[in-house]
Parts: C-alpha cells; structure tokens; sequence
DNA sequence: TGACAATACTTGCCTAGGCAATTAGCATCG
DNA sequence: CGATGCTAATTGCCTAGGCAAGTATTGTCA
C-alpha cells in the first residue's frame, strides 16, 4: 500500500483533516443550536452522554474517553452537580474513585439530548445509505486505531 | 430513504459524532506532538496552513472556515505576528480588512507544518486504499452540505 | 511489612476562547 | 449629499481548558 499524500501535492485545506474538523464543527453547533434552550454547554452533555449511555462512571473515565484535563472535568462535574444533574458517590472498594450517578433530572435530560442528537443527525445525513453511514464509522474507526 | 438512527436504539458513543470527534482529536494530538519542537499551538499552525496555501488570506475569512471568534482571532494574529510569522498589511481598495501575509520566517514554516501533516495522515490512513480516502472526503463533504 | 510507584481526583495559576460593545470604513438608498 | 446599515477588526470582561503541584488511597515488590 502507498502513501495517500505527497508533500508535493498536499493541500491542507482539501485534505481529511480538513473535512473531519468542519464536520465536526457543523455536528457540535447544529447541535448546540438545538440544546440551547436546555442551558447546557458542549463539553457538558458529550458528559451526561456518556454517563447516560453507560459508556463511562468516573471521572478518569471520561477524561480517558474525551482526552480531556482532568483538573477541567473536575470542574465541569461541579457544575454538573451544582446544576443538580448528577451527584458524586464514593466508591466502596476503591476509595479513591468517585462514582459519578445521574439524579432524577439528569436521567430525564438523558433522553431529550439523545433525542437532539437523532434529529442533527438523521438531518445531517440525509441522502445517505445506512451502508454508507457504516462506512463512514468504520473507515473511522480503522483511522483511530492507527493512532 | 428513511431516517439513519432511531430515538430508541441510538448508542451515543457508537454513533458518527463519536466517531468524528475521536478522529479529530487523535489528528490534532498527533500533529501537536509532530509540531513540538516548533512551539507553535494548534489553532496557530491551523492558521499558518491556511494562510500558506492560500484558502483565506484576513481574519474575517479565518474567522468563517474555522467558525472562530473574531476577537480570539484578532489575539492569535496578535501571537503570530509577535512570533514573526506573519505581518499585517492595510489593504488597500478596502481600508477596513487587513491583508495578512506570512513573513519569510512563516514561509519557512509553511512547508515544515504540511510535511508533518503528510506524515501524520499517512500513518493514520495506513492500509486504506486512495478510494477510501476520497470516500471518507466526499461523504464529510456530504454532510456538511447538508447543514 | 515498608518504601516507592501508580492512580483518582483536586486546587492554583496562566492562557485562550466566547460574547458584547466600540471604532473605522464602506455601501445603499431616499 | 446624508442618514442608516453593514462589514472588519479591536478591546474588555468572563468563563473554561491546560499544566503543574498536592493529597489521599491503592498497588507492587524487595
């Protein structure tokens, strides 16, 4: 297999690089724009997110998920808490940790972000096959995994 | 052609926007650790990129690829002039917009930002084909059209 | 067991981005 | 021409992330 880009040929902006960051660009506003009413900040619901779906329970969990400071998600979680949708709960065995749980008004915030996120997305990929969309998340995937 | 993702078996973080985000952070971390010795931060190299090759050529057009601040704008121009990078020239058929041109320090690094760019994809793109490249170019391109 | 490393967070300090208000220079239209 | 509106850039203020140092707890291993 040969390389993709040449020095000679390459231009930055009409690269991969380029594209994956507008896209994700257009994504995080679209999806913005529909949470707006919600008060909620970007960084913050990727976090109730990943708590929500079970993809992460602690804080270093998160920071290792997102590649995000821990002394921010500190911070963050305080807000979070603050606003009352999530509490901290130390761990039993590992006293260090500190389980991260949704309240109430978090589990009921679950759902309306996901419910966001399934309209951005469904609009943003209109005219796409679902094979296409497979593609994408795999040729995705196979990028990271290079890493 | 019906909806791609479904409210009720919609996985946040198996969804494309994970995937996107991922990507992209993985990108960014890979070239800032490339970059390194430049001292050169990553919205700063961005912006030398685009500059170089020609894509935006004031602050206000900066400001609409990259969906940036202007004011955040008007400090990081403020950095890389400092650095000798660049220069601010008054236009001169609109005396508002400032013409910004790389220096011969920031023609030098110009190249020196794509070789690390070019490796960097290439390590990352490793066993896809150029067809998947252009795949995953074209369908990013889809999905930002339709925003 | 006990010293030392590693992990999970937390806090302080600095830097950098977002937003709003401001200035300067066109552009439009009565 | 002149009032109004728009665009480009800048500045001040606030918020939030990155980094480094510190604390508490657990893991490792001689």
């Amino acid at each position: 297999m040969q390389p993709i880009y040449a020095i000679e040929t390459f231009r930055p902006s009409q690269g991969v690089g380029a594209f994956i960051g507008r896209a994700r660009r257009t994504i995080v506003d679209a999806i913005d724009r529909e949470l707006a009413p919600l008060d909620i900040s970007h960084a913050q619901w990727i976090v109730v997110l990943l708590l929500g779906d079970g993809a992460a329970a602690t804080a270093a969990e998160l920071c290792k998920l997102l590649v995000y400071d821990p002394g921010a998600m500190t911070r963050l979680l305080d807000r979070l808490e603050n606003k009352g949708v999530l509490r901290r709960v130390r761990a039993k065995g590992d006293r260090r940790t500190v389980r991260l749980e949704l309240t109430a008004a978090g589990k009921r915030l679950y759902p309306r972000i996901v419910e966001a996120l399934v309209e951005v997305f469904n609009r943003l990929l209109r005219g796409f096959s679902k094979g296409e969309v497979r593609q994408i998340e795999d040729l995705l995937k196979r990028m990271v995994a290079n890493a």
